[in-house]
DNA sequence: AGTGCGACCCGAACGC
DNA sequence: TGCGTTCGGGTCGCAC
């Protein structure tokens, strides 16, 4: 999906044109998107619910509504557009929300992996999906003491420790790339074997990273786009990922697979050891 | 308990 | 032009 800078621009550029407004009506043409509850109750519950708010916890979009929160987790290429009521509807548009101002919000996503859930706002405190996350980068408790308990078992390459959303929240498979590389530490590092000083490097750089693409509207790659024309600035900024010489010293870039995940790292300049 | 990998989907990019 | 293959800004579930 968007990693948080998107999921971040999304929310500021839907919070322009949605607060205050009714859904009174919902209509699901791709029915594995809605995942709690049935789709049934998911229509009946939320037909008339006024949107109030909507924020950020991680990846995840929270609309807050009347007597429930819609959860909307875009995945890969999740986007929200507006239309009109009666414009044709777009083969990947899954989910449409009619509003009470003739417009529809209309969920799009051409792989289909972006997820819905609608929790009562009762529930919300001690739902699992929420529970689960790690801490927003920007959290006080982010420390290298906070790192090294959570990272001390694990043998696996620091480039997916840093994608587990159970540690820290919002870092995908792009930014991550970006981190390891201004820390100067190897995606292939096991996570139990960072010092103090790479610890710290990457709680600092993780902050940059997502505060410079958040102010940038995200990054923009392949279909990629926040909204219908927006487009992020951030890809001018990348400095390794799909990048092939590195801008320190102009070396190859090297691209590997970690975990699965196309990875990007300046051999040089991020050694092992 | 921690790790690795396939599955979920589809279209764009690439190789021939 | 056409056809087959590979890949991807994410996460879950399962086997080991």
């Amino acid at each position: 999906m968007p990693e948080l800078p998107e999921v971040e621009t999304v929310k500021e550029a839907l919070k322009k044109d949605l607060l205050n407004k009714k859904i009174i009506d919902i209509n699901i043409y791709y029915e594995k998107i809605i995942d709690y509850p049935s789709i049934d109750e998911f229509k009946k519950e939320i037909k008339n619910q006024t949107i109030n708010n909507i924020t950020r916890r991680g990846k995840w979009l929270m609309f807050e509504l009347d007597n429930h929160y819609l959860l909307s987790h875009l995945r890969m290429e999740g986007k929200y557009f507006f239309r009109n009521v009666n414009d044709e509807v777009n083969k990947h548009e899954h989910i449409s929300f009619i509003l009470d101002n003739n417009q529809e919000l209309r969920y799009h996503d051409t792989r289909k992996f972006g997820r819905m859930y609608l929790i009562k706002k009762e529930q919300i405190e001690t739902y699992e999906l929420l529970n689960e996350l790690g801490l927003e980068p920007w959290d006080n408790n982010l420390t290298i003491t906070y790192m090294k308990e959570k990272y001390k078992k694990k043998t696996l390459p620091i480039k997916t420790a840093l994608l587990d959303q159970s540690i820290i929240v919002g870092i995908g498979n792009i930014y991550a790339d970006e981190i390891l590389f201004l820390s100067k530490i190897n995606p292939l590092k096991k996570a139990n074997k960072l010092t103090n000083k790479e610890l710290q490097s990457i709680i600092d750089n993780t902050k940059k990273v997502l505060e410079k693409a958040i102010a940038l509207g995200g990054t923009t790659i392949r279909s990629y786009t926040s909204r219908e024309g927006v487009h992020g600035r951030f890809q001018n900024e990348l400095k390794v990922h799909s990048k092939e010489k590195c801008p320190n010293c102009n070396n190859d870039i090297k691209k590997i697979k970690v975990n699965g995940r196309g990875t990007y790292y300046c051999p040089k300049c991020q050694k092992k050891r």
